[in-house]
DNA sequence: CCAGAAAATGGAACGGCTTCCATCCAGTAT
DNA sequence: ATACTGGATGGAAGCCGTTCCATTTTCTGG
């Protein structure tokens, strides 16, 4: 296996000048450039990836660390950054946390182990003990989702979320408004479910509506929780709510699935309203907001890299808030509870 | 920073003892063993990752390539993977394809980086060149899906499911039976979805049916094209199927959404059968092949370890079959074609 | 044509750990 | 007690680029 010295050998220059001249760092003759780019492909020579980042201490590998790749949201902000981490000629190492369950031993042992330029932290809150140990190993990062204090985040606003998707329900007319908000289980998602719960609350209050706890439910964010929960909430005619705002597209899809099975026909007897812009939204007519998770995945990207290759003296505002929209579509309308069904 | 120097030094051992002692690796008595995890943890030793793989020539590193991180299949896989080399204490470099977008910079630049001690392929078909390629970096790969020449191979018997998924809708009674197949680019799921229609293929012809063009599909392997391509199926109700073998669950998922939109009710006129083991189809209903991609996950990472770690003669069956299980659920019954509608 | 600045280059010192090899020592068999 | 064996240990040579620093070459302006 052809190492730089031969490279430099065969080209007839230092190791130095090779060094440079395939870095592109340093000043290097034109003449010398060629000598050297030739003499690498005629030797098929690979640079050692360790050595490199021995020598040099960059990496040129960001660690992505989530709770789930297996959510669409997750996944899909995922596929974002692996395009610009790609682009940019980063390798990407993930961190699936699974829940919990290897929560410690990503914050404990592999995130320390210096092998990493920049980490991106999806959904993930850290106490001060975490956030100490993350910013002691000296590593940018990048949050998504829910400030983490000390760290630059990028972040929807949950609560005007929560509150964009529960007025629109109400200025459809709907008073008996529900909501499924995702669990918050410290150091997860705190910020995302309770923001847009307070959302909805406050839009509630705002148009003089009542809040029932009946409505207020909480669940997982996946499909099939959602649909058990609501098939709970929607049990009772006299009780059901004419609308549902679920903290994300997954759980709407399961809220709708629940309704029709329940013979519920939707909008007509029940309007639903996710958040996330899930791909399937548009065959289910799902009406959501959308946050662009995928362009959210390039945007953290790109903010992490400047940080990494930054000169440390580029000041970015520690917070920068992501576009959402709301798309409507054929899942929300205005209530039309058939005859035999009891009024608001 | 703290070095394996100051702990060998605070210790009163030599660095080559510290570093046997950190590893494992070699023998070392008790007490010298105590007093270095003394030192390390008083010093808060963490050990550098880039010197140690420079040195030892093991990154405990893994790559896993597969083609889109946002489908179900293989994202569920992809977690199965994770847990299997967090456990072991591996790292994850993952490298996604997105279609063919970054196809060529992975197998060209990203794979030869000497970075790796091994890869998982998932779903990916290499041509000769490729192949010869990954080989000569000189890394143990094994595949999941679709046999990849010269590389030992994690797969299901993809004939078998579509024979089994086709048998289960004529044993019901079916003798309409559309298959909704997935597209085989080259070098992508070629071998998955032309076994799987294979299987169908060899079952109709077992039974005696038909197979018209007209119900021999292909679409993308998500819902939404899924949808789109049945819409198109069961246009025209003269020759609408009484059933439809989808190649995937998120296709079947498509299928079910479209044959309700158009007002036909599963699974009294249509049966839909999937494969994958999706986990909403427990809330849809969907009778499907499960083929446990979490668990192909894990036991893909076991062997690759084995290989990883191996002493280079352990000799390794070529190809694994992986379990699969037909799960009934209410989306197929026998046809129950309602009055006025054309018969078979 | 020359001083001075900028560009190009080579030597060599790292970076931080692993591991080969030689040495030493305690335990065991004779 | 002696020879032998295998465990424990330290010295030092790598692993393979990067980069600092000093030196040489080239270019610019006066």
């Amino acid at each position: 296996m052809a190492g730089i010295r031969d490279v430099a050998r065969l080209a007839g220059v230092s190791q130095a000048t090779a060094s440079r001249a395939l870095s592109g760092k340093g000043s290097v003759s034109a003449r010398a450039r060629e000598a050297v780019t030739a003499a690498a492909s005629e030797l098929g020579f690979v640079m050692s990836y360790h050595a490199s980042s021995l020598a040099s201490g960059r990496s040129h590998n960001i660690g992505v660390v989530l709770p789930f790749v297996n959510r669409w949201y997750f996944a899909t902000l995922l596929e974002g950054a692996n395009s610009a981490l790609m682009d940019a000629g980063y390798d990407l190492t993930l961190y699936d946390f699974q829940g919990d369950r290897y929560r410690e031993s990503v914050l404990g042992d592999f995130l320390l182990r210096k092998r990493l330029d920049g980490v991106l932290a999806v959904s993930l809150q850290l106490n001060a003990h975490e956030t100490e140990q993350i910013l002691a190993a000296g590593i940018p990062v990048v949050g998504v989702g829910g400030p983490l204090p000390g760290i630059p985040t990028l972040r929807i606003d949950d609560v005007e979320v929560g509150r964009r998707a529960t007025n629109h329900l109400i200025s459809l007319g709907h008073s008996r408004v529900a909501h499924l908000g995702g669990e918050h289980e410290y150091g997860r998602n705190f910020e995302i479910s309770s923001g847009r719960r307070a959302g909805y609350e406050d839009a509630m209050a705002e148009a003089g509506l009542p809040l029932r706890a009946a409505w207020s439910l909480i669940s997982g964010y996946s499909a099939n929780e959602a649909y058990r929960e609501t098939k709970h909430l929607l049990a009772d005619a006299a009780e059901r709510p004419t609308a549902i705002f679920c903290a994300s597209d997954e759980m709407a899809i399961g809220a709708m699935l629940a309704a029709r099975d329940l013979g519920l026909r939707i909008p007509e007897e029940l309007s639903v309203i996710g958040v996330d812009g899930h791909e399937m939204g548009e065959i289910l007519g799902l009406t959501t907001i959308d946050q662009f998770p995928r362009n959210q995945g390039t945007r953290a990207v790109e903010r992490l890299l400047t940080l990494v290759q930054g000169d440390g003296d580029a000041v970015e505002p520690a917070d920068e808030l992501m576009e959402t929209r709301l798309v409507v579509r054929s899942s929300t309308s205005a209530p039309r509870i058939p005859a035999g069904q009891p009024g608001s």
